[in-house]
DNA sequence: TTTAGCACTTGCCTCTTGACAGTGCTAATT
DNA sequence: AATTAGCACTGTCAAGAGGCAAGTGCTAAA
């Protein structure tokens, strides 16, 4: 078994060649024959040593061969073991340069740090990267703020700890006093303060007597507030490299695929496919949830500013994507965020 | 020429049969042959006569050939003539239903109204619809809250008049109070309340002598607002259907056709391609500005609450779209709104 | 254990071919 | 003068044939 060599630095053969295939693959998108192999990397083997050594390592699940006669390909278990095992440390120089100057400029909000660099890891290694704002479950209420606009409409103003913002317009029924509004607000202020986003719906529930007994209008005040925060999780996404990802060659001549994917990216089913396990998560292929999702890759990230979770990232693409390099990134830009907290502080 | 007949009701045979190649190939996306024609539309005419007059509608410029024998296709102006003068009035039903039903909720903000409703002409018209928010020239400042997040940082947040908020959070300078905070702000709220969100920056510019008389970060302060309405006009756009449009025939074997759409989508360059001259504006081919349109039509149209414009819808597609279908979606569209509007009044 | 050699497999590109859908033109018909 | 029948012609498309390139597995020798 391949895997009893994992606390060893130096990889045996079989390894190297695992590893070189799935590299020279992930660059080409070509299935690697025994011949290349050995022409590019310099191998002091024969070709035929190669052939039965990717012969075994096809038995034992890691490689694929598209047809009889074609060169090798890495299985979904291949690039897992690369990804556990093989992966290095190097970060792509102008990525990790690109990245350093966002996070120099210093003008920017923690988010949208994130959110340029995700646009720029995106547009060098041709993969969706979606950006997810403050988890329900962490943020919590600030307080609530009523802006009249003109004498039967005002805007409800939600803020939450960490500086998120939700608002919604409503109609003020004929009736009610701006002044009772008001009131009624800042006894709700009172009540939810601090509680997390995911359970003001609840708490707004527990107060509906109070409500009830102080303002005729409660069931509207109730519906708006719901609605808001229903909204919350969903507003928060940024999307970014739709088009990027067309030029990868998987998408080259098949349309469909692309629009499964840009369907389930137009979709709220995408939060199902963006796992929040570990702190960076790898799924590869099949691994995933949805079946559209079978010959894809996700990764995603947890940011975190000091110990505070202030959202996830997840970068989406072909499963023959440059794992290394995007780990890298990811693993360097977590670390940026955290440093430039840091400073903040300081 | 053709045009003389504009203000006639009824259609010469030359109109008839531009009229049904135009409709014929947005139903089925294949070049229109004379034989196709008389079949499917029973035209009392042999195919030689209707070769005849579809050789003169060549000569004039309404209908191309793909390749020397194949059937017709129609031109820009083709389509330009169909759009002035021959195109009739019909929405279809279930679209119809649709957009009825969506209103008749009314739990929803017009805005959300909109907004769903672009989401289902594109779903059935399998175009691309854009919703352009508020617009700069229109929208006026309300006010400016701050809310403090901790002892450190707060969030700006800014009215307009509409009911649009944005909001900004940032760092609070040492040594500043926060009621030297809010007294600025209010003083900023007294001097700005009903200015347009496109001249803000430039007032607050003028005031920047007696911030800097009370206010020692006035160009942190100075920097956060521009920074903020700068974004203003880019955050409240809403893209639906990017998935549906690949059900386009034109897009289904040239990828990089899609890939440049997709990548206008993604770019501020997109807002100069959306004409904003007419109530409703339609942008055949090569009438856009930007080349990558060249094979594509736009439908601009505003949305008014009223007499005031609260945004403005563009439904990109194929030269090929069904312009009947999408402006009377958009017309029916607009009516609704407005009506919307007078029963929330009354 | 490694390697040289070789027969074999498959995909892909190109070329050809025939069917098909459509045209334009001419001559005949209304 | 307008319409139509008839026919030769043209370009597309799909299927099939042949050749080439890249790759394999296996056997036997080093």
């Amino acid at each position: 078994m391949l895997k009893e060599v994992m606390n060893v630095k130096e990889y045996n053969r079989k390894e190297r060649i695992l590893k070189l295939i799935v590299e020279h693959f992930v660059k080409t998108a070509e299935p690697v024959g025994s011949l290349t192999l050995i022409e590019k990397y310099k191998l002091p083997y024969s070709s035929a040593t190669i052939r039965n050594e990717m012969a075994e390592l096809e038995n034992l699940g890691y490689l694929e061969k598209t047809h009889t006669s074609s060169g090798r390909v890495p299985s979904a278990k291949g690039y897992r073991y690369y990804v556990d095992y093989l992966r290095d440390d190097t970060l792509d120089k102008n990525l990790k340069n690109q990245i350093q100057t966002i996070f120099d400029s210093k003008s920017m909000r923690p988010e949208d740090l994130v959110k340029h660099s995700c646009e720029i890891i995106s547009s060098m290694t041709n993969l969706v990267s979606v950006v997810l704002g403050p988890d329900s479950e962490t943020e919590r209420m600030k307080n609530i703020q009523i802006v009249p606009l003109d004498s039967s409409s005002a805007v409800a103003i939600f803020v939450t700890d960490h500086g998120y913002v939700e608002h919604k317009a409503f109609v003020i029924p004929k009736g009610i006093e701006i002044k009772d509004l008001e009131s009624t607000v800042s006894l709700i202020n009172d009540r939810i303060t601090g509680t997390p986003i995911a359970s003001v719906v609840e708490k707004v529930n527990g107060l509906k007597p109070i409500l009830k007994e102080r303002f005729v209008q409660h069931e509207l005040l109730y519906k708006t507030i719901v609605e808001t925060f229903v909204k919350f999780a969903v507003e928060h996404v940024s999307i970014y490299g739709r088009a990027n990802i067309m030029n990868q060659p998987e998408f080259k001549n098949d349309v469909s695929k692309l629009k499964n994917l840009i369907s389930l990216l137009e979709d709220d089913r995408m939060f199902d496919c963006l796992p929040n396990e570990n702190d960076i998560n790898v799924k590869i292929g099949s691994e995933n949830d949805e079946s559209v999702l079978d010959d894809m890759s996700i990764v995603t990230a947890n940011i975190n500013v000091g110990n505070n979770n202030c959202g996830r990232i997840a970068l989406i693409g072909p499963k023959r994507m440059d794992y290394s390099n995007v780990l890298n990134a990811i693993e360097y830009l977590q670390q940026l965020i955290d440093d430039f907290n840091d400073e903040e502080e300081g």
